[in-house]
Parts: C-alpha cells; structure tokens; sequence
DNA sequence: ACCTGAACACCGTTCAAGT
DNA sequence: ACCTGAACACCGTTCAAGT
C-alpha cells in the first residue's frame, strides 16, 4: 500500500512467455478486456513501455494469451464418436475453457484461433462431418456455424456477467418476472448454451438426411 | 478547421431529444462504441458536461440510441404466416436494422431491449409458437434462443468489420485460403447468419414434431 | 539490448464557478 | 436550470535518455 509498491522484483529478465503468463493470469480472474497494460506492467513490476518493447501492442498480447489458453487447455473428443456427439463433446469442452478465461471467446470468434490451433483441429472436425456424408463445402459451414455459436453463445455469458457485474446493486428494480433470468439461476447460461447446440445439431442433421437421403 | 472549430451554433435549448438524435447519426457512421461523449459534445457544439447533465452517462445515451433504433426501424411480419416464416421475416427484418448501426446488435445481446420494445413483441412472437403446439416453457427458450441468435450472429459480422477495419493494410499477408473468407465477399456474412437461422428453425421443428408428435 | 521516466493524445466523468 | 472551463483519474503508446 505505499506509494509505488510495485518495486522491479526482477528488473532485468522479463521474457515475452512471463508477460504472457502474467496476462493469462490477469485474464484468468478480470477478463481480457478487464485488465490495462499497466496493470499487466504492475504484475510484473516493469514499466508499462517494456511491454510494448518486448511484445508490441495490446493487441498482440492478448492474442497471445488466446493462443496459450487454446494450446494448454483445449483436447478432443475421441474420433470414433458419432458426428453428433463428437460435437457435442468439443464444443461442450470448447466452452468449459473460453468459461474460466471471460472474453477469450469473443477474440476468438472474432480474430479466430491461430493457425496452429486451427490446422490442428479443422483436420479431425471435418473428418467427421465427411464420414458422416456432408459435401466438402457444406461440411466446411457446418464446422464454421457450429463453431461460431460456441463462441458466440459463450461471449452472451461474458458479456452478461461483465454487465450485471457494472450495475451491480440496483437490481431488485421491477424487472423480477424476466423469465428463467441470469443472474440468480447458476445454471441459466449453460442450459441456453446447451439448447442452442443442441437444436442447431438438430438442424444440421435434418439437412443432413434431406440432402443426401434424397 | 479553426482551433475550436465547434461554435455553440444553439447554446441554448439542448434538448435530451436532440441529443439522441446526434448519437444516432454517429452510430449510424461509426458504430456504437466508436464514437465518444466528447464526439458527440463537438457534434451538437456544446461542452461535455452538458450531456452528463441532461443524461447522465455513457451508457444511458446508449440504451436510448438502441431504443430509438428499434422503436423507429423495427416493423412485424404479418401475423398468421405459418412459424418458420414468421420468425425469419422478423429476424431478417432485425438484422438489417441491426446491420445498419453497427454495435446496436450486441448491445440489444447484451441488455435486451427496452421493456417498452419488448413487450409489443413478446406477444406476437409467442402467439406464433403457442399457435404451432410448443409448450409454454419450451415457446419461452425458444423465443430467447432465437433472438439472441440473431443478435449474435450480427454482431459476429460488427465485430469483424471493425477488426479488418482496424487491420487494414496488411490483409495480403499469406491466408488467402481462407474459405469463403470474409471481406472480398459481400454476401458472406449475410450467407453465414441465414444459414445459422435456417438450421436453428429446423432443428426447433424437429424437436417439435418430436415432442408434440409423439 | 533493455529499462527508465516522462510525455502525448486520448477517454468518461465531476465540479466549482458563472449566467 | 443550464452552461463553462478546468480538472481528475484513467487509457494505449511513444520516445529520448540512461545503463
């Protein structure tokens, strides 16, 4: 508590992976677009323009940690599962992770995953989709939709918390016959979640047996 | 070009009116969250201050800017088309209000919209799937997932404009094989959000022919 | 090469002072 | 009651200067 307490507990040394740490960690329990490069600066007891002299803008930084919080966290369902289920299980897990780092799954739908990530899982999910006898370019938009809605679904929740968080203490206004609402219910968003998934498979599927059914 | 450009060309009068109207106008240019309260002080040539004063902060201007959006440019399919029909005129409607000032659609995800708007849809929409044999809890999930579908898929387009916006000249860089990618393509975004909202009919049917039907 | 410390050009918001 | 003008506490980012 006094006055610069952030002291250079290592003032030489900082590497691009510790600012990326640091940023996950800051991600983990503000959001991505919660914390500022000075507090990420502070964390790390550096001043703000070494960030910048080791890793550019924000911007960069942020996607980084998106990168890292994907590559450690994110695992496939195993291949042999039904088309469905194979979904249902990666976009399930998808979630679960985008869910403990608020506003990765907005970056993501928006910037998209890297590269990496992406070669990484676009390979089993369209096989999937093929084995399961979609054509080559519906099977691409199937994957793209589905994965869309995850990360769309998800940033609603992120955003959601992040507002009812900002007003905070004036909620019992007369709004209380909001039907199933957010806050008080903890399961609320998972269950949109989960219906939303689960009737876009739905969806899929019928177009699925119309289009090569018939 | 003068130093202090913007005269106080009405400094008396500054009505709350006049002031949502000059916010719709920059939404409609430069989106929700891309123009600021100083903005929109030079635009109606008065001091910031002013508009704290007559309303409060930030985000109020920005809920009445959404308001006056939907009051204005929303309009209703007509009432006895069968549900499918009824729900994709409504959301097409919804996306090319939303399409027209950009932000509106998250902000609409994010805080609903006004109770006043709220109500005189809420009717109609649950009518028709009241009327198509969907339980009441089930109309209710429905309706919420529906919209919010549509709100997201929109924003999904808001948000990647402004990212390649930002970006800008560097596009060329090597991920030409991107499929269908987003900007040469006009309909692309478009594409995306029918195709969304057509499997999600669809897989709403199904579940109705499946729990009604049987 | 890396860090320091200050600066620049922005934000939203507040507030005493004027009228 | 309404507007003025300055200020406060923040941003991301830049940059000359130090080591």
């Amino acid at each position: 508590m006094s006055p610069r307490p952030g002291k250079p507990r290592r003032s030489k040394g900082i590497t691009e992976d510790a600012i990326i740490t640091a940023a996950v960690e800051l991600t983990r329990d503000k959001g991505l677009d919660d914390w500022s490069m000075r507090d990420l600066a502070k964390v790390l007891g550096v001043y703000p323009a070494v960030i910048h002299h080791h890793m550019g803008n924000r911007a960069t930084v942020a996607t980084a940690v998106v990168d890292r919080v994907l590559a450690e966290y994110q695992q496939l369902p195993e291949e042999d599962l039904p088309w469905q289920d194979w979904w249902r299980g990666f976009l399930t897990n998808l979630r679960a992770v985008f869910v403990q780092f608020p506003g990765t799954a907005r970056h993501v739908a928006t910037h998209g995953p890297s590269r990496a990530f992406a070669d990484s899982i676009v390979d089993c999910a369209m096989r999937t989709l093929l084995a399961a006898g979609f054509e080559r370019d519906e099977a691409a938009m199937v994957c793209r939709i589905l994965v869309s809605q995850a990360c769309l679904f998800t940033t609603l929740q992120d955003d959601q918390r992040r507002a009812s968080k900002a007003t905070d203490h004036r909620a019992d206004a007369g709004v209380t016959d909001r039907p199933t609402s957010p806050e008080e219910n903890p399961g609320y968003f998972r269950a949109l979640f989960d219906y939303a998934i689960d009737r876009m498979l739905d969806g899929v599927e019928a177009r699925r047996t119309a289009t090569s059914g018939a």
